[in-house]
DNA sequence: CGCGATTTGTGCACGCCTTCACAAGCGCCT
DNA sequence: AGGCGCTTGTGAAGGCGTGCACAAATCGCG
């Protein structure tokens, strides 16, 4: 198609540039890439091919060509992908030219580490506020932010443009902090509680839980086990391959 | 096919009963259903229908049976899942019947957090041991275990008999980590280093970065602004829906 | 100026996952 | 005892994502 037209250059006119809606696979993996283009241009990378991203990204070099041409892709033939033309465009793609303002509802053990972590701050967002419903809490400084109570959180979300909530609350407490968030016009959520939230149309929700994670872990261990525990009983096929296999989703053997 | 037989009884005779390889979509499930299955035998609820316990944990219905399909089924038409049964079965399954030891690596800010979550130990895994390369964090305690040095896994890891290496270290340090983990037998990895790890085959990783789901979170949030941007400002415009629907891939409307 | 080496972009086929729709099975009520 | 309503388990269809393999495009060099 085009040469090398920019539908939507990141320093470039503000005026919504028809913004290609993206498989959810490919916008899973953008800030993987993103990261992996970072550390190339810190090590002075000023092109990258395919294969060496893809690597570096922890994917095949295919499925990354493939994410890449779907944002309208800025490779050269026979050359590579310039890293800082790519860093802007991923980074326009993922709307990360605006920093996000984070709320973050809850301030026990996780929250506490959540707020002081410097991975928000250095990857295009902004914790703004710190919230909880218990008193004693209140009042509390972390990180250079004084922890507020829930209810303020109406006020605090205006006049901080909050974009974004974090829930980091026990289980019990979490649909109502959603509730509350929705309530002043968030429209996504980071949901560390173990628990389904209830949210109209419109609302994202993302979910992380820790102990799941364990969990899927916990039965790849225990099929493991039980693969190779079987030497003579035929019992259930499978004749465990000596050298195993891949693994879920992520690592094969990478070339750093 | 079998009228209630137990092709692996949690209690039962611990000869490997034919584990089945289970698709991967469904495994990432599994935990959730246990979940919602805790909550509901909680509850006092004896069974439960597809329909009741796939809108606890906010799947579709029919995409809940197919699951429990896959291992078996302990399902009675007409009355639907002895909630109990399920429970046993579904630990079973995830290897949850042996309280499998973690060991954590990196005890900064996230470590902290990580080493005092108590959903860990209420989910079926037991916190053995902590590590750390800084000779200024070693001999801390942390809710109720002492802090390591790195070098001391070897002998920790056989002692405790870790199963689960977690890493919460910088980027820069994962990678020795992990291949400390590996070294010392550890075939499933948590990490929440933001890197790509290289491990062997038949080693398991499972990674969780937290600034990536608030980047695709963000992706979300610029789309949606440039798709009510367009019509007459609104301001944040969605005009919520009253009864609101899913997102995502999570929630619906639950009845708890 | 032309040719070959290199690398992107993509058409295509395959497999996994989701969803629908329905037959089979079970309990309860009459 | 028989029928009826409810719920599970599953065959089939459709959609999405992945990976291969190759044509198109670009650069550098002779």
């Amino acid at each position: 198609m085009s040469q090398h037209r920019h539908p939507g250059a990141p320093g470039r006119a503000g005026a919504v540039p028809a913004l290609p809606d993206l498989p959810e696979a490919t916008v899973a993996r953008l800030p993987e890439y993103l990261r992996a283009l970072h550390n190339l241009a810190e090590a002075g990378h000023e092109t990258v091919s395919s294969e060496g991203l893809a690597s570096a990204a922890g994917v095949n070099s295919a499925k990354l060509r493939k994410d890449l041409s779907h944002l309208g892709s800025y490779g050269t033939r026979g050359v590579g992908y310039d890293v800082a033309l790519l860093v802007d465009q991923i980074e326009y793609v993922l709307g990360l030219t605006q920093r996000r303002a984070v709320a973050l509802v809850g301030v026990g053990n996780l929250g506490h580490a959540l707020a002081g972590y410097d991975g928000f701050a250095s990857r295009g967002f902004r914790i703004a506020a710190l919230f909880d419903a218990d008193p004693a809490r209140v009042g509390e400084e972390i990180s250079g932010l004084v922890v507020r109570h829930i209810d303020e959180l109406p006020r605090v979300a205006v006049e901080e443009a909050i974009a974004i909530g974090v829930i980091a609350t026990p289980a019990p407490a979490a649909q109502a902090v959603a509730d509350q968030l929705v309530a002043v016009g968030v429209t996504s959520i980071l949901n560390f509680a173990p628990c389904v939230l209830s949210v109209p149309e419109g609302v994202d929700v993302r979910k992380v839980d820790l102990a799941i994670e364990l969990q899927i872990l916990s039965f790849h261990e225990h099929r493991k086990a039980s693969l190779t525990a079987l030497p003579a009983t035929g019992g259930s096929a499978l004749t465990a391959l000596p050298g195993g296999l891949a693994v879920t989703d992520t690592q094969e053997a990478i070339g750093t």
